[in-house]
DNA sequence: GGAGAATTGTTATGTAACGTAACTAATACG
DNA sequence: CGTATTAGTTACGTTACATAACAATTCTCC
């Protein structure tokens, strides 16, 4: 035998881990034919569901801070999937939403990622991938309330 | 409200990159007063667990590429956590074992690790773990199956 | 037993996905 | 009005990866 991982096996953040970087390539591959990667497709496909959205309201919603959001927008922009039209009631910020381009892509992509999805859960009853999908967001909400215990206390 | 992100939500993908975000900070916060990080703790635990493993099997247990390796132990060396010593039935390797130091150190991160991973459970019944843990093993498996798609097929 | 192939660790280098600090333009607010 | 805040941006740094090329060593096999 090779060697063995056993102690960190005993951690689910471990298993995450690995499952995540499992998929992550994988669907990487998947998004590749349509000149997306998995940020970018994620940008797309939340504009798309929440058309005029801004910039910084995308970035809480996927959890990264705004300067990020700028290079990925300028990729979908300059792809023409998505415009940037400036607010007519705040000229500082920008609306967000796709193109007819953008939602055609989007659209057949989403096809692509869910077919992925589907592979990856595959030898899971549906039972199983109910309780996956409540125990990945029970964890992500412990996560998140922990973050707390570090921030703005009372200033 | 804010805006959403409904499409992404019926992705398993979509809630194992988060729960995985949510974690790692949390567990590289949970590291940092040992002066580890994720990789380096993997790796001082995997290598406790062998002792005597070459760096290329490291590398592969942790599914990552051997040059990737070599930054990570010279930082564990450095720290005396761990030794590289030259194999006698093979000079070009070395085996790679924990220090005294390395392995104290190594418990009490383990320790750590365990009650951070604790909190990300908290709320799931024994059963609802043992299916998590699962459901993670499976995705890994089929995502790893779907990568032999793409490689050697018959050199 | 010696030449070419393979393997171990390494160096150099590139990339993607983040984060922080500091700036500009615009708005809000007392 | 003037000061603080907010939206987007620029510049820059870090971490976790990957690939290519290389020296030293070992394997293969004729």
């Amino acid at each position: 035998m090779t060697g063995s991982d056993r102690t960190l096996r005993g951690f689910v953040g471990y298993g995450i881990k690995r499952a995540f970087s499992a998929i992550q390539s994988d669907v990487n591959a998947t998004l590749a034919p349509f000149g997306l990667r998995m940020l970018t497709y994620s940008a797309l496909a939340v504009i798309r569901d929440n058309p005029g959205l801004r910039q910084t309201q995308l970035a809480e919603i996927l959890l990264i801070e705004r300067p990020n959001l700028v290079l990925i927008l300028d990729e979908l922009e300059g792809a023409d999937l998505v415009v940037r039209t400036r607010a007519r009631d705040d000229r500082r910020a920008y609306e967000l939403k796709v193109t007819l381009k953008g939602r055609r892509l989007c659209d057949r992509a989403t096809e692509a990622v869910a077919a992925h999805d589907a592979r990856m859960l595959e030898g899971m009853d549906e039972s199983m991938r109910e309780t996956l999908h409540q125990a990945l967001r029970l964890i992500e909400m412990n996560g998140r309330s922990s973050d707390d215990r570090g921030k703005v206390s009372r200033p």
